[in-house]
DNA sequence: ACCCAGGCGACGA
DNA sequence: TCGTCGCATGGG
């Protein structure tokens, strides 16, 4: 990695990294492309604006000091994913998985935020995800630039009332969100703590809080906590264990487990033909309910 | 119109 | 302990 700065502009050259898949492989959900297809977003209540040419990334209207101390952190720019990838690639399914999209890093949220937003995730989709969030810091977080908002603190979100959620239009999510803010402003659950607990004492806790299952704690560890031991299971990396991964997953890779699990979730969700239809279609969970006809 | 979404809690067997 | 079902809302 190279840095150059550039006026209020810093110049990156690094290799192996695709700024595009990284911000749009469902890890997080408040970054927008704009039509010069630069990406715009927030991370600890800082803004940013950055774009991809090649291997050159420019993070515009920053300054070297942010950039060392908060975006080279964020974008994992220091980790040597090329030597992670050499290992993980000697499994064939990963190492189609990479050669698909392997320029995707971990990004380090932050804790409560991803945590949040997973609990938004459940039984929902992305783009709704996305503009639940999006009023979430429209009317709970700070305004930080005109109509650029922070993400809110367990504080704001807690001090309306249940009843302040629902322009959210969340759904059930509302309550849990709730129960969130809550349970870290008494205690009950500090992220603090957990970023130095063991992993499964780690789950245990975020488990206390009502709507935060498993799939949604390892989630919240994984891009909240940078556990990338961490292996959420959603319905794709389920079709991915049975399709490739009969005998199950690789015990090896359980280090890098999470790294793994992003790669193959973007693979068999966005490519066409990463595993077949019917495949697909089989493994779906939901089944037609019984219709009995009324009267 | 319809199916389903990066699940979870409640409930019954 | 395990399988099933309802949940709120709206994107595609």
């Amino acid at each position: 990695m190279k840095v150059n700065t550039n006026g209020r502009d810093i110049e990156v050259t690094i290799d192996g990294f695709c700024l595009e898949d990284t911000l749009d492989c469902g890890q997080s959900f408040r970054w927008e492309k704009n039509k010069d297809g630069s990406f715009s977003g927030v991370a600890y209540s800082r803004v940013l604006t950055i774009s991809q040419h090649g291997n050159k990334l420019i993070f515009k209207n920053t300054s070297s000091d942010e950039f060392e101390t908060l975006w080279k952190v964020y974008f994992d720019l220091e980790t040597d994913y090329s030597h992670i990838k050499s290992f993980l690639c000697s499994d064939k399914t990963i190492k189609s998985a990479c050669s698909y999209a392997g320029g995707i890093r971990i990004l380090r949220q932050d804790s409560w935020e991803a945590l949040c937003c997973f609990i938004i995730s459940q039984n929902n989709n992305i783009p709704r995800i996305k503009g639940i969030v999006s009023r979430l810091c429209e009317n709970f977080g700070k305004e930080l630039e005109s109509g650029i908002f922070s993400f809110p603190d367990p504080q704001d979100i807690f001090d309306g009332g249940i009843e302040a959620l629902d322009v959210l239009r969340a759904g059930f999510r509302a309550g849990y969100l709730y129960d969130a803010a809550r349970k870290v402003l008494n205690g009950e659950v500090n992220l603090e703590e957990i970023k130095t607990m063991p992993i499964e004492d780690a789950r245990t806790t975020l488990m206390k809080i009502k709507g935060v299952g498993p799939k949604v704690a390892e989630c919240a560890l994984l891009y909240g906590f940078y556990r990338v031991e961490a292996f959420p299971v959603d319905v794709w990396i389920k079709r991915a264990l049975h399709y490739f991964y009969a005998d199950g997953f690789p015990k090896e890779y359980e280090s890098v487990g999470g790294i793994a699990q992003q790669y193959i979730f973007h693979y068999i969700r966005t490519c066409e033909d990463a595993i077949p239809d019917e495949y697909k279609k089989q493994v779906r969970q939901k089944k037609a309910p019984p219709k009995v006809p009324q009267r």
